[in-house]
RNA sequence: GGCCCGGUCGUCAAGCGGUUAAGACACCGCCCUUUCACGGCGGGUUCACGGGUUCGAAUCCCGUCCGGGUCACCA
């Protein structure tokens, strides 16, 4: 029988979720769920200074907004718990030590004054001198008796090379003198972040470690601790990073300055959470069939690792915008309406219209719910507008015309005793061919005189019908008098 | 700088030795039409460059260039 899939994802609780985690998220979720697997939720918070108040409810907040439903964490539990790293913290050190027994890892005394000088000027270049590594067996002891502070590193072997295999990028050699002694415990107890992935997914049976590719370089290291403790290598899945494009044109890892990075901002501007699921999940990874919209089960029936690509890739708000576009129009009109009320009463505030009519207008239009207030801004005020927008060519309308149109339409718009959609569509174009014009040539000026702007979301008739019948005829008075009627 | 990984339209991308090099977003044009949008149709010198290998290369190999990542008692 094989061996059941076990993802993880394991954040930081920073209060912040980045897209490029979400994703790392939904495709370790993917993986596991094509494969019938499980997907576990662990909180990586060894990190004591950057503890932020709440962030972790901002983690379960958005796997249950975005449906990535995990099958064991701190807050549903599961038999491989606790799930949170600082509740895991005396588990660490026996590991660490038990490496030093067996002459694995040792004791590192070095300040970290002696390890800055050694770094010399030009950081990041030159790495630790073993110093630590070889000290006769009485001078540890007589240290650790004195009480000195101290790491626990690990030996790693000075020649040769390691290599391994990436599900998406394939085989991998580096060099072992690239690598460092690095450091498993710190000196205040706590082990490393690199160490406690090891141990906790060697423990939780994670059977594919799934990352973004800023980790390939350092997977030999994890390797050497699976080998040192003898534990089978997990399946390494490396994703491509996302890249952003500022406005110099450079493009370099997605962050704040290329914009909204973070999911709660994206919904804040009016993306929904399917949408931004869907696009992040096409971000280097393409389905066989080349399908675009798909819901999460939709994902899970069609991800497969092959599809991954190697190359970084630039997020893209205007395809993103795409994708919440064709969710906003397959949304059923009374979600549309439910989701589009608070903006519609940021511009109309308190004041009740017909929400259907004006949903309907706006369903196609919008690709971001954002767009709202100031699309429909001219239905709480009519706007300042110069007489000239009368005038359109294709329309064969001009300021002498527009009069006449507008008085016809007044007379017969007035004498309409249910004000809808329909019924004042029959009328009016009933109205035009009377007038011996095209539908246009009635139509332009009444929407213009209703809108006071050129462009607008919806026909003249539905303004109308949103307007109110005496609020349209109002407006149009007004568009009369300003063409000097 | 060392090491690692990439490079197919502006962007996301299919492609796995023989294709007219798909598709989507964006852009432009036309149609539909009551403006806009939706929808429909159409458009574009795209395989970084140079060498090989091969009857044949976007696909395989080498070099160059460009881009990114990484070198912490951070995660």
């Amino acid at each position: 029988m094989q061996k059941k899939i076990r993802t993880r994802f394991a954040p930081s609780p920073t209060g912040f979720m980045h897209v490029g985690n979400l994703r790392t998220a939904l495709y370790e979720y993917l993986i596991a769920k094509s494969m019938h697997g499980d997907f576990i939720l662990r909180i990586e918070d060894t990190d004591q200074e950057r503890l932020v108040e709440g962030a972790t409810d901002v983690i379960y907040r958005t796997l249950r907004e975005t449906g990535l439903m995990h099958d064991e964490g701190p807050d549903i539990g599961g038999e491989f718990g606790p799930y949170v790293q600082s509740e895991r913290q005396e588990l660490y050190r026996p590991y660490a030590e038990q490496l030093v027994r067996e002459g694995k890892a040792y004791y590192c005394f070095c300040t970290k004054e002696r390890l800055d000088s050694l770094r010399g000027e030009e950081e990041g270049f030159g790495g630790y001198d073993r110093h630590c590594r070889d000290l006769p067996q009485e001078e540890v002891e007589r240290l650790l008796k004195a009480g000195t502070p101290y790491v626990i590193r690990q030996k790693m072997p000075v020649e040769g090379s390691t290599t391994f295999e990436d599900a998406v990028y394939g085989s991998i050699t580096i060099e072992n003198s690239e690598l460092e002694d690095q450091i498993l415990l710190k000196s205040d107890g706590y082990p490393t972040y690199n160490f406690a992935n090891v141990i906790d997914d060697h423990l939780m049976q994670i059977t594919h470690v799934v990352r973004g590719c800023e980790y390939l370089t350092s997977t030999p290291k994890y390797n050497l601790l699976y080998e040192a403790f003898g534990w089978e290598i997990p399946v390494y899945v490396h994703l491509p990073l996302i890249m952003g494009r500022g406005d110099d044109g450079e493009v370099s890892k997605l962050s704040k300055r290329h914009g909204s990075t973070g999911f709660d901002d994206l919904v804040n501007e009016g993306y929904l959470p399917q949408a931004i699921m869907n696009y992040i999940a096409l971000l280097g990874w393409c389905p066989k069939d080349n399908e675009e919209v798909f819901s999460l089960e939709g994902l899970v029936q069609n991800f497969s690792v092959d599809g991954i690509s190697k190359s970084p890739s630039v997020f893209d708000y205007d395809k993103l915008a795409w994708f919440n576009g064709e969710y906003l129009r397959a949304m059923p009109p009374e979600e549309f309406t439910a989701l589009a009320m608070p903006y519609y009463r940021q511009s109309l505030g308190e004041k009740t219209c017909n929400w259907t009519v004006l949903s309907t207008i706006l369903q196609p239009r919008v690709t971001q719910l954002t767009q709202i207030p100031e699309k429909i801004r001219f239905f709480a005020e009519l706007p300042e507008y110069e007489t000239d927008l009368f005038v359109n060519k294709k329309s064969k309308t001009n300021l002498e015309n527009s009069v006449t149109m507008l008085e016809h339409a007044i007379a017969a718009l007035e004498a309409i005793s249910t004000w809808d959609v329909e019924t004042i569509h029959t009328v009016l174009l009933e109205l035009a061919p009377k007038l011996e014009v095209k539908n246009g040539t009635l139509l332009w000026p009444v929407r213009i005189a209703a809108a006071g702007m050129s462009v607008t979301p919806g026909g003249a008739i539905e303004i109308l019908a949103i307007l109110g019948k005496e609020e349209s005829l109002r407006r149009l008075r007004i568009g009369l008098a300003k063409l000097g009627a």
